[in-house]
DNA sequence: ATCGAAGGATTGTTGAACAATCTGTAAATT
DNA sequence: AATTTACAGATTGTTCAACAATCCTTCGAT
């Protein structure tokens, strides 16, 4: 199930390259830990949807799988679950978070507070260009059929525009939340029409926020958001099978 | 420094006692683990300001002082991190986290999106009336003269808005920046004018609150929120001392 | 069928060990 | 004198092995 190397590799995925300044002042480009290298590759499985939700992760077996130690793989769950892509539930085991019906809800008030908020305070002409190189990234996906390309467009989209706010700390709770949906897809599976639907969707917010109409873009997004939110809650009643 | 008490009481801090359901769905109060008390007893000190931001954690000293294993405040310490309290330098050790001039403004823009966020969407008259609840709180502390109540009670009336929100992730990621704005006060030490200044601009949002008038209510907050930021980066420049 | 008592497996936590890395100091060099 | 080098001490990063506590399952008794 998981990898068989002996060791992890420190590249696969963009990991937090904290970069550290050493008394002198010398620039110190700090070595991701195996632990974190450990977090990452889960990441990455999590991602790729090798890991479905309600999945078991048992800490030996990981342990062995990746060539660490136990203690190691331990440092890896915590972060992760404070990321909530897994949950810890003591003495019986962490597993790989599943959405619930709420937990969708509460997504997208998150995705709402922030992806609106970054839309009214607008950004740089390179954020808008961003934007819009993400709706660009989307129809060539669309284009040439390629459903996976055209799901991560997507996320890229809206990363991009919640971006705009140059706010490190909403980068990274944007990046969380967009890593717990992607959890979800995985286990609904939904279908390409989910994504294709939106499409012009992109382009019209894309094409308010470039000619400078802020709110307007931001009350499209919206409810653009209060729409896919229903959207995800009917797949979600469907492939509730447990 | 830290507490001489061999085994950290469990029930200092509002603890995430997380409920699980055993199989047969039975309920189930999980007990906090060692680790998760190690870190509830480190960011109590935090917060009461014990543990002053750039101060070294050093893992053997805490273990003994807690009398637990290097381990597991290891694994508390990755909690830490991950709540941004702490920061973690590669081989160098963990530090009390310390707020420079961007980070306050980055502070603030995720409090902008969400506190006004959840203001526009408004709350149950159960959630406006523990906004209201909070105004009061600051009225008696001031009327009392206690500037540490006052400070406690300004972050409630902040909470309270986001919790009309209904959203765990809100509440969790408030919590959160609160938490780290906690830590730069200490630091500081911001006079009590500080809070007085906006006791008046609670009372006066709480009125369009329980109003009905969200917008303006929005509006307000937003205003009050970059004054506040502005004045604290006066402070910030003040405090600056290394 | 319900209940309770083993048994096995996994987690939670500890303690010790060792390599890698950093820090500060003292010696050596220019 | 200033800079570099070398070294010793301390701390972190990681592993390993052990054991208690807890959970899940199976088996047996009622």
């Amino acid at each position: 199930m998981a990898s068989s190397e002996p060791i992890v590799p420190s590249s696969r995925v963009a990991a937090n390259h904290a970069a550290t300044r050493t008394a002198a002042g010398r620039l110190r480009v700090a070595v991701p830990s195996v632990a974190d290298r450990v977090a990452d590759e889960l990441r990455l499985q999590l991602a790729e949807g090798a890991l479905l939700p309600g999945t078991r992760l048992t800490e030996s077996t990981i342990a062995e799988d990746l060539g660490v130690s136990r203690n190691t793989v331990r440092e890896a769950f915590v972060e992760l679950a404070s990321e909530r892509l897994v949950v810890r539930h003591p003495n019986r085991g962490v597993f790989v978070a599943s959405l619930e019906a709420g937990d969708i809800h509460d997504v997208y008030t998150v995705r709402r507070a922030i992806e609106v908020s970054a839309m009214r305070a607008g950004g740089s002409p390179e954020n808008v260009a961003a934007v819009r190189a993400a709706v660009e990234e989307g129809k060539r996906a669309a284009a040439a059929g390629d459903d996976e390309a055209l799901g991560t467009a997507n996320q890229h989209f809206h990363g991009a525009i919640v971006a705009m706010a140059g706010s490190p700390r909403l980068n990274s709770i944007m990046g969380q939340v967009l890593a717990e949906m992607r959890l979800f897809f995985h286990k609904a599976t939904v279908d390409a029409q989910f994504y294709h639907h939106y499409l012009k969707d992109n382009e019209t917010i894309c094409l308010a926020l470039e000619s400078g109409e802020l709110d307007r873009a931001a009350d499209l997004l919206q409810a653009y958001l209060d729409r896919s939110e229903d959207n995800l809650s009917e797949v979600h009643g469907e492939a509730g099978t447990d």
